[in-house]
DNA sequence: TAGTATAGTAAACATTCGTTCACTTTGTCA
DNA sequence: TGACAAAGTGAACGAATGTTTACTATACTA
């Protein structure tokens, strides 16, 4: 059987990377060659020079400048389209790898998350209690959703330029337009929207 | 003004966290004392040591076994609520911080993702486009969203169990039950959704 | 069964690391 | 103006780093 082999082998690389993902995921650093020899179980540098070796090759790790690095790899998620009858939805082959926080936040020096309330925006599939990433920015243009402070009260609303006049509306038939008395100010723009289950 | 000079000195401490976190984003790891030396453009490693230490101070960055490492604030976004009326929204006091990665993703070892088509699941506020974030696992409780293969295709839909009997839902009025007709099989549960907007 | 690639051990190495100490410059407040 | 804290310089240090070389044990292949 000559797939045995490369089986075995993947297995135990994948077992060691998994390792070093945990390490990561608790110190948020990459362990060093002495801390891998304690979390493999070895007892030779040497020995986690070649698994490292090995990893780089194998694209999770990189070098820059001598210095040890994680790839997007090593972080990313499979992301797979569904396919509708076909059956290698799982399959390595054709995959596409992604991570959410880079998906997701673009500027992260000027983003901000904030908790939704209310119901005004459920057309566009944004629900009480939805997490929403907004980009700092004092310009919105037509059709943008919007945190803005509308005659004092802060709201997050969909932006509407009919000509001249701007006014928010809401995703909800429940709710009327909402045209400011005196002041719009807008203070960000969402850019996402995340929603956990149970 | 007292103020002034606590300002003055933050927003030079804000400049080289970010300067750090920029360099973090780019290479996935912290710059090392001699790299934070050119990125700061000073010529003593003791500078970059007391800077480090205010940084830690601050709570950006720690310790573990005389590692350097950042702390889940370096890289968490700041969690707003939205106050009625009332104006500190994005005050420096009463903030949360939320990684977007730990708060969606749970087992990183056994998650995926998949982008969603179709329009099956409105109701749920999942959308055509959107990506949701699925933990494999073969066993699910009623309700739960589930990937599934019913009869052979794939799907992804509401498990429902009715006593013995089990069959999958669409949060979609346009769509009737499924009954499988021999197998349904469950391959995942969707814990998360996330959507970009533009 | 012999041959050979794979995985791990052991010791030695220059390099870089973070830290400490002593000193200088800058800016602020009384 | 003088005093004093904050911010930066420069050199020196032991310790830990990643890498190399040489050797051993295991296991698959022919």
């Amino acid at each position: 059987m000559k797939m045995g082999v490369r089986n075995d082998k993947k297995t135990t690389m994948q077992d060691r990377l998994g390792k070093i993902k945990t390490f990561y995921k608790k110190h948020k650093r990459l362990p060093s060659y002495s801390e891998m020899l304690q979390i493999f179980g070895l007892s030779s540098k040497n020995s986690v020079f070649k698994i490292v070796s090995k990893l780089i090759e194998a694209g999770f790790l990189k070098k820059e400048e001598d210095k040890l690095a994680p790839t997007s790899k090593f972080f990313a998620l499979p992301l797979i389209g569904l396919v509708k009858a076909g059956f290698p939805i799982l399959a390595e082959e054709n995959r596409d790898y992604l991570t959410l926080d880079d998906y997701l936040i673009g500027d992260p020096q000027s983003s901000f998350l904030l908790k939704v309330s209310g119901d005004s925006l459920i057309g566009l599939g944004i629900f009480d209690g939805d997490i929403v990433i907004i980009e700092k920015k004092r310009l919105a243009t037509s059709g943008d959703i919007v945190l803005a402070q509308i005659d004092r009260e802060w709201t997050l609303k969909i932006l509407k330029k009919d000509g001249m006049r701007t006014h928010l509306e809401s995703a909800n038939p429940k709710y009327p337009p909402f045209y400011p008395r005196n002041e719009l100010e807008i203070f960000g723009v969402v850019k996402a929207v995340v929603r956990k289950f149970n």
